[in-house]
DNA sequence: TTCGATCGTAGAACAGTGTTCGTAACCGGC
DNA sequence: GCCGGTTACGAACACTGTTCTACGATCGAA
């Protein structure tokens, strides 16, 4: 609606120049833009928010517009993912310190998902055959190669790592949103006093049903994100070096 | 709308026995048989398919019902996952085979979300204090107690543990019902012709940029979801044997 | 037994959602 | 020049979760 534009009324055709008002002269659509602002929405706003209208409308068209680039939201979120998947950094292996390495990349890549949170939501299922994909795999199976997992380990290691991860980052976002919509309707839902009721809902629990909980309460709720992330990550890489010794015996 | 109703005109009071056409007398709703049905749609529908009016319907009312015993569909999800999580089987530990008990407690984990598909896409970021999820951690945490794992890390195990099995779940939902919309419009797209095409795709990669993903098609698409799922918890529990030793070390 | 307050029940409606249809405009190639 | 396939986009469809509102049933007290 913006740049130019023509009537056609019976055999006249009229061509009408509308100075450009809403808006700059609008380029033509294209996926890339297409998933540049959605990325972009989400990043600031959070996974529900973006819908193919709220896209559309940021692109200062219609959603209709937007099925020309774009199968499906679920295509548009495969295509998110994939983007995002992009930005993971992949370090060039080193035999000598090849698990410091596996450790950091896998951080590495929570660290890019918490930047555009809400796009992990759709991380779970991804398309295996997306450049993104394949590029992470390719950087863990080298990483596998310079530690001499067996190549078996090391194949079915990337789908652990994606698995735990993209999930890892799922559900910090879930709680992300929880503690957001709680706080915009009624007192603040921070970490710190989720943390502190769970603590205390477990001391609180009846010792002959669950003791273990009870008495653990406070190592149950130690640590923040990091602290348990890093513990996982430094468990399924200290198996896998234990189990390709196994192999090699 | 089935036994008695009863008609208010002007001050006359009426009523009616409407001989049960609708359907058997009903009861009075609750969040017991709410849960009932959305977990019976979930199971045989799937998770996209049971929205708060197809409760309503299958319990002869409107949705508008259900906000008396559920306040949203986030706590009926939650609700969902709870009830599901009661059905884990949790071993009574043996100190002398923890470890394989742990293995198949985690297996069995799987097993029950399988027989439930959907309710998994709400494990993620699930109530930690829910008697399923409280349940669920005790019969853990009593597991790696037997196995002599240090506090700290059978408390953070928990966590790991959850969230893999968990996002394996989800994972083989969202394919589950990609599958199921793809077959219904074109040709079948099952899990056999699924892992062939992506073998096909890494085997015809450009060697210059993923040399590895391209001469290890065969490993990375071979076995099924046990055997992946069977390898990861291998390896989580062989990582948690290693750092415990170290621990105690 | 009758009254009255409370709780559970629903119909209707609101503001969204993803997606499709039909038509209009555009663009590259003959 | 024209013309065919792609792109654009308003309108509409069938949904979704949720809230408002009034009506009915229920139960304790008078």
């Amino acid at each position: 609606m913006a740049g130019e534009k023509t009537f056609q009324l019976g055999p006249v055709k009229v061509r009408v120049h509308t100075s450009g008002d809403p808006g700059p002269a609008k380029e033509r659509l294209s996926q890339d833009r297409i998933v540049d602002v959605a990325l972009a929405q989400m990043t600031e706003r959070g996974y529900e928010a973006v819908s193919m209208r709220s896209i559309a409308k940021e692109l200062g068209t219609g959603p209709a517009s937007l099925y020309a680039h774009v199968a499906n939201k679920d295509e548009l979120d495969q295509l998110l993912v994939d983007r995002v998947a992009r930005e993971f950094p992949m370090p060039e292996p080193d035999p000598s310190r090849w698990d410091e390495q596996l450790k950091q990349a896998l951080l590495d890549m929570l660290t890019v998902y918490r930047a555009h949170p809400g796009v992990a939501r759709a991380s779970l299922g991804m398309i295996p055959t997306s450049p993104g994909a394949l590029r992470n795999a390719e950087g863990v199976l080298a990483l596998c190669r310079a530690g001499g997992v067996p190549d078996q380990l090391a194949a079915w290691s990337c789908d652990m790592f994606a698995l735990y991860i993209g999930a890892v980052a799922i559900e910090e976002d879930v709680w992300r949103t929880r503690a957001a919509t709680a706080s915009e309707s009624g007192e603040p839902y921070g970490e710190d006093a989720v943390v502190a009721a769970v603590h205390d809902h477990f001391a609180a629990l009846p010792v002959d049903e669950f003791p273990l909980l009870r008495s653990l309460a406070a190592v149950m709720t130690t640590g923040d994100g990091d602290d348990r992330v890093g513990f996982a990550v430094e468990i399924m890489v200290e198996g896998l070096k234990a189990m390709s010794a196994r192999a090699d015996r």
